[in-house]
DNA sequence: TATGAATGAGCGTTCATTCAT
DNA sequence: GATGAATGAACGCTCATTCAT
């Protein structure tokens, strides 16, 4: 998008690339307080522009659906990539969790675009399962593989407790208590140290 | 339908209550199937009864939602109530965590029951919210009480977890996951207990 | 229709009936002023209705079209039968041009019903060709083998030459002229008699 | 595109005129394939240009409707004045009648030049019908002046009813079926020979 | 001048709710 | 009380037409 900007050849796109980013934004704010329910003549509204508008740009609902959530979910999977670097699987597991709170109690349509993956039929709903699923997946095997966590809840299942949390809450500013919680499901998916060893770890803090 | 007319005078009632017994299942039925969409004319057509007569109980669409998933939340508050005269109350606990994830995962309408009191802001879901609450804090404050319980978790963190965990769900036969999820977020609750008692209850069992 | 009326046991049927009414009648005179274009919702506030009623009798267009046009082709189907048991083919086939020659110049909907059984490719259309091209067969053969008519047009040419005749009329009382050309389309159609037969005919006149 | 604007100096109308002919052709394939019905977006995709072009040439889709049927219709008149030279006025009404149903058979646009010269209440319906009509008018009249055509049906019933015969088609190839079909009308409206004539005729060919 | 993005009235259809029977 | 026909606001979507580039 920001490179576009220099190929400046094609000119006469100015203001429809300002309305495409006017209807992505007014389609995920109402998707969000709709869940995903809103009409798109209320999009088309909030965005300020008429109705055959928003369906020149986006043809189907569907469509305008993939366009708002697709790059929600594909920040989430940049990031596991990112995280698939580190030395320590589990620490990187961790920060993917955290991570994945932050951003989706930070950004905008990230909640919908949860709930859709979770709940949706769609083409973007698979999409987006199948993407956290494989980002989950990347951090997920190398943690089991190095003994530390248990074996027997799935990449899918951490993915999908993860996701509940951040989309089961009332409340508003809730980005510190699901990181605690988090944070809780992961200590009981450690495997337990054998209490010889914690004996030790204990007498050297001591 | 002529011979009721006979028939009425002498049980004015019964027939009455059985409609509307007859349109709350019809209703738990279509909206479990639609996700909460389906229409009236489709929930009286299941009860086998005209949508004059679903109007007459249910004045307004919220009130047959309203009259649908309270009984579903009752249910749970009850298996509450019963838990909490358990002794062990981290056993109660997690025994109403079992409890809820068997109930949500077996019964009919109890998942939308729970998507309406965790995303709705009518009355129905303000009263689901408000009972699930109470419900989850009378076993999570003999819990905390006996020390064995992190006190930074609050009930309501646990119950939108455990909401989270069963709503967020797409597969189908989920009962089992989802109770093997909640030992491990209650694992992770607990609090760890000193080494040297962990050994000493290793040896024994050793 | 006229029979159910002594069959009353079915009573709060009347406004529904009348409604019913009213559509068809409103449909035939807006189909026939648009060539079948017509909105359903000009359809519903000619017949004073509102556009839910409307959808309630008629589920599709194509059901209103059907109900609108099928009886009017019914009443050629019976015109032809009748006419079939005339001694005299070829005058019984003329009466039946001109009987429909009349009835479409005369009935509201027919006009309408003929264009969409020769445009149309819906269940409709193809029921009303399909009965007239049998009406006009059931006239047509006896016809043929009495040797009086040329076997080389065969009886649907006959069909859509009458019907286009009926069709393709830019003036309003067209039914004597139409008569008129159907008359000599039927002349030409006539084998010619051998002329001494011709002659002898004349004679006798004479 | 670009290029173009360097060249636009030189030969500012060529372009201009090939679009117009673009546009028309376009226009005559959308119209037929949909009954009239095609979309303006849809004529100017198919001739290579913008909507915007489509409204320089014909402001209204009412003017392009225009400019499509004129050129048809004008081609049927032009047929009617070669034949207005022909020295036997019978045989030139029939050349007539069979060079209309071989051009609309075959031409593009014909069918629904002609379906809107019955039809229509617009401009170009009554050009249309005003043209024919003296069309058939040059060549009816010396026909029935020769004495050999029932003057009892006027030039446009004769036209109408080819019109007809052309409109009321639901098979694909019928030029052959619908010429013998004007034939047969042609026979009759010629005016019965007396029958010693046809005697002598006769006598002559045995 | 050519382009195609923007507009919005209008159509087909659904469905919560009302009301006559 | 029960029934289901009637209503009409509102939605999804199309497309003729306008206008900025």
């Amino acid at each position: 998008m920001e490179r576009e900007l220099t190929t400046a050849i094609r000119r006469p796109r100015a203001d429809s690339l300002r309305n495409r980013e006017k209807l992505l934004a007014a389609a995920a704010a109402v998707f969000r307080e709709t869940g995903g329910q809103g009409t798109l003549e209320a999009v088309a509204r909030t965005a300020g522009v008429g109705i055959g508008t928003l369906y020149r740009h986006f043809p189907t609902r569907e469509a305008l659906f993939e366009a708002v959530y697709r790059r929600e979910i594909d920040q989430l999977d940049d990031l596991s990539r990112e995280l698939a670097e580190d030395d320590d699987p589990v620490a990187a597991l961790r920060r993917f969790l955290h991570g994945m709170v932050g951003m989706v109690a930070t950004k905008k349509g990230m909640v919908a675009a949860l709930a859709i993956a979770i709940d949706g039929s769609c083409d973007i709903a698979v999409y987006s399962f199948t993407t956290l699923s494989a980002a989950m997946q990347r951090l997920h095997e190398p943690a089991v593989a190095s003994g530390r966590l248990r074996p027997d809840v799935s990449a899918d299942d951490i993915l999908q407790t993860v996701i509940g949390m951040c989309l089961a809450r009332r409340e508003d500013r809730w980005e510190g208590a699901v990181t605690r919680l988090a944070d809780v499901f992961l200590d009981g998916l450690l495997v337990p140290e054998a209490p010889a060893m914690a004996l030790r770890r204990e007498s050297a803090r001591g």
